[in-house]
DNA sequence: CTGAAAGCGCTTACAG
DNA sequence: CTGAAAGCGCTTACAG
């Protein structure tokens, strides 16, 4: 492997003019540039990262931990997720570095380390759960951050983050609902306890209260997210005195179980019973007919997670970027 | 942040000293190691991973390639396998560094390049294709890596790799089919051009061969891994004179487009025709009843691989390591 | 515009 | 068992 000494060598200039050169190529005269540039193409000269970021301290490396797959739990879009990050970082010459850690603030003690021994210069959050500590912990560190997700705390939140409009997301496919003839819609969520749910939960309610629709008994809270949790909550909203004839639900999981309760009951999901879903994920093509979703824009948030976390520090106020999710329509929220 | 040399004006040794209380602590005498383990507790010192690496050259970082999610085909298990690897490269006290390159030979530079700058020591290479030129490139450049999935070359295999018995895997679904009584077992598998889908498919045809059963006309080689391909294929093998009664098929994807099939048209799967997938996606559980299907030891693999690559050097003949899958029995393959 | 020199924070022969 | 010193390959004020 050529150094830098051997460029500047083969160049007849001083190593300080091929670190310029690579790094501030304004400075040199178009000529020195020129025999410069040659030389380093001639023998193949890549800067040691390693070198350069012992000197700068800055290692270009953004830490994000991957999620443990915990029974049954998974991560459909996470493979997105992750691509476009990449892709998002590497438009800066950054790259993202993987690390696992206990859940909360057990794994704080790892993103200390992995920063303090600079294998990384900050870090990405995902999962972010309600009152989530390590926004706190790594602010109060000040160890560089962003997050993907709100940790749903009262206060003002810890730290910059990105997150999408999931109340702007079911109000839509509320509306859709409504406008393809739907007037008993059902919500299928998670336990109010989830920032995320509550939230996905009024976009639901405030639409329909707006419509006029009933809302009273028709949101149904499971317990996790499963396909059996999904078909449970199906059928209590089809076995009320009034059964619905929508259901608007908080993840593709939780419709894909209710779609699969419909068709138990001989009940054809998209005319008898629309159904939405929210991440697009696979999962919603696997189906027939195909499910109505909500689409996080996942290159838009690697985008901004990625911008956010490597721009010029925070001024005053940290970022707080939400952005809006897309309808996808399919099959499966046919008028009825 | 403290430094090494903080450290030893603290414990009042030299930086020697408190290096190899470090990296080599039987070096020291008991009470001299004691007192700089002290200072290094007290002043929080975490060694700068970039002066090491530049000082060993080793960086510790192990690059993956995120396989960019083109149209449909979705990676349901990457997330679990990245994980597995994840964790599996810690336990040496390494990590995961990802980045985006073009398929094939294209992308080429980009490993290069990573390697070249010392980012990463070496790489694990999967989404292994037939052919794949990336083997014969690095082992050329002599750029350590190791292979999850075999390149299928009538030759042999460029570097180590650790791959699982698809054939093996397949013979298991049919042998255990067949104790369910069916006898018209039907294959959905790619095109034979894929080294992965001939491998299966032997599993399949040799075991039908073994027991008696049929095999002509009963192999459906489906144009890609969609769930719409999946329901074709297995149209055509229900439609056939003699209609089959179980099908393997070489994906989950493929396996639940036939169930959607067989839902379509009334049958119902597990006791009218059997199915069995391959790779225990978090699809498997979508559907009722749930997909018999072939399982992938996911943690061993990820072991193996870190294993080979931060083993000693290959004395001769590179490693290869070839892993049994598991069977998991559920409802689509009941007794007939 | 160009160069000589210091230094980032480690590790590692080499002496003692 | 312990220490003084060189050096890994860069970048960056500072002079000229």
């Amino acid at each position: 492997m050529a150094t830098l000494k051997q460029v500047a060598a083969h160049a007849d200039v001083s190593v300080q003019t091929v670190s310029n050169a690579l790094n501030a190529p304004h400075r040199l005269r178009p000529d020195t540039l020129e025999r410069v540039t040659r030389s380093i193409e001639l023998l193949n000269y890549r800067p040691n990262r390693n070198a350069r970021s012992l000197r700068t301290s800055a290692v270009e490396l953004i830490g994000y931990c991957v999620p443990s797959w915990h029974g049954g739990q998974a991560h459909l879009v996470m493979d997105q997720f992750l691509h476009a990050l990449c892709a998002a970082a590497e438009t800066t010459g950054r790259h993202i570095l993987l690390f696992t850690a206990p859940s909360g603030a057990d794994g704080m003690s790892v993103y200390d380390d992995l920063h303090a021994r600079r294998l990384v210069d900050g870090f990405v959050l995902s999962q972010t759960e309600t009152h989530d500590p390590r926004h706190g912990w790594l602010k109060e560190q000040a160890i560089p951050f962003v997050s993907f997700g709100r940790v749903w705390k009262e206060s003002t939140q810890p730290g910059p983050y990105v997150d999408v409009d999931g109340a702007g997301g079911c109000a839509m496919a509320t509306r859709h609902l409504y406008d393809g003839g739907r007037r008993r819609i059902g919500f299928l969520g998670w336990p109010r306890t989830s920032g995320l749910a509550e939230d996905r939960l009024t976009g639901w309610r405030d639409t329909c209260v707006e419509l006029g629709l009933p809302v009273d008994g028709l949101a149904v809270h499971c317990v996790e997210d499963t396909f059996d949790e999904g078909a449970r909550g199906a059928a209590s909203l089809l076995d009320a005195s009034e059964p619905v004839d929508a259901i608007v639900a908080l993840s593709d999981v939780l419709a894909l179980g209710a779609m699969r309760e419909l068709n138990r009951r001989g009940l054809a999901a998209g005319t008898d019973v629309a159904v939405t879903g929210f991440d697009d994920s696979p999962l919603a093509s696997v189906v027939s007919p195909a499910l109505t979703t909500v689409r996080q824009p996942i290159d838009l948030i690697a985008h901004e997670l990625i911008d956010i976390l490597t721009g010029p520090a925070e001024s005053e106020a940290p970022a707080e970027r939400l952005l809006q999710p897309e309808l996808i329509v399919r099959g499966s929220s046919a008028p009825g």
